[in-house]
DNA sequence: TCCTGTTCTGAACATGCTGTTCTCTACTGA
DNA sequence: TCAGTAGAGAACAGCATGTTCAGAACAGGA
């Protein structure tokens, strides 16, 4: 019971491998990956690896979780904040786009030729969660009728996934503060609809 | 030279090879199939599968490829009908409906444990040049500014494709006019945006 | 009907990845 | 210091891939 600290050795290990795949994911992307590079490059023992990880999927979500416990955190912090329901509501997006532009090559890879199935979902339907709290606030602070809202929650996480995808792919390049007001201007309509 | 004709058994060997692919994606998921359950399927030999296909991805793409030609149809033949702008705007994504209604089992497969990113982004693709096309008849029919549209198409097309997904995937199964008119009525809002 | 060129078959093959198991060694933290 | 835990490295069976080839089956025109 050695109970709440982590072996060093293992953090370690843990460390590498997911910086293994983080480098080798934006050289090749995700689906042609296999868990040989991944060790090769984080230079740790094939046994190893399966004792961490069952595969190369459980390794990614492993890390694309990070990112989910952080925009939640920045979504509470703007939630408790106040101000007015308008400029509250959804405001985990800017921290999003930002870590999007900082982390683009990896946000990249997961649109291209070989992204891998597994990815794109994990954050779809991270982002579904995430508007889903947005909106149930947003329109029925007392918690009623929600069953009607669902279609419009992943019609607004749908389109911030594509826009996302657009934005670190294409080549026209607009700002954080660009890319955000304008999705903005595009979901709020739609929360209007889910009145 | 044989010119126009298609052989026979050439009809016949890749009619054979995507009606395995189709009843086996809607067992298996699309990620969880070999090349070798399709040949077994379709009892075709291993040499002809590659004669035909490059690999399971390119069998899929042949099949959504004709989905993609009968939209493009109705889409042409919508907007040739004449009528109110925003009528006519968007008329493809019924016909998409009804189509996904019809092949549920395929398309819930394509949201699935084990979807394969191939699928996905080419249905996502599919349907971001489909809207494109609407939005650039909508927003500018003498081609003007377009380039300011495209993050709006793909939010739009983003959208329409969580809600597809949603629709034939979720329990809640309105039908298919009420998902199609709740989708213009998110959607048309965006396009106005786009002016 | 026959004939020529095309297509399918079936088997074999080299290659590469997967996930498991094992023993031995090295390190950790109390 | 030392018992317990983690990693290294190698070996393994199993399976899928994509290619090749000789021979059989077939298509459609003359």
């Amino acid at each position: 019971m050695a109970a709440r600290t982590v072996d060093r050795r293992v953090q370690r290990t843990r460390r590498l491998l997911r910086d293994a795949l983080m480098s080798l994911v934006q050289e090749k992307g995700f689906e042609e990956l296999s868990v040989q590079d991944i060790i090769d490059r984080a230079d740790v023992g094939r046994a190893t690896f399966y004792a961490h990880f069952d595969n190369k999927e459980d390794l990614l979500l492993s890390g694309l979780e990070e990112l989910r416990i952080s925009l939640k955190e920045r979504q509470r912090q703007a939630l408790s904040r106040g101000g007015a329901n308008d400029e509250r509501v959804l405001a985990f997006t800017h921290e999003m786009f930002v870590h999007a532009s900082q982390h683009r090559d990896v946000f990249r890879s997961m649109v291209g030729k070989h992204s891998g199935a597994a990815i794109q979902r994990s954050f779809h339907k991270m982002l579904v969660d995430l508007v889903r709290e947005e909106v149930m606030t947003a329109t029925t602070p007392r918690g009623a009728a929600s069953a009607a809202c669902e279609p419009i929650i992943e019609f607004i996480a749908g389109g911030l996934f594509g826009l996302v995808m657009w934005w670190v792919s294409g080549k026209a390049r607009p700002s954080v503060e660009e890319v955000n007001s304008l999705f903005r201007r595009l979901a709020i309509p739609a929360i209007r609809a889910a009145s």
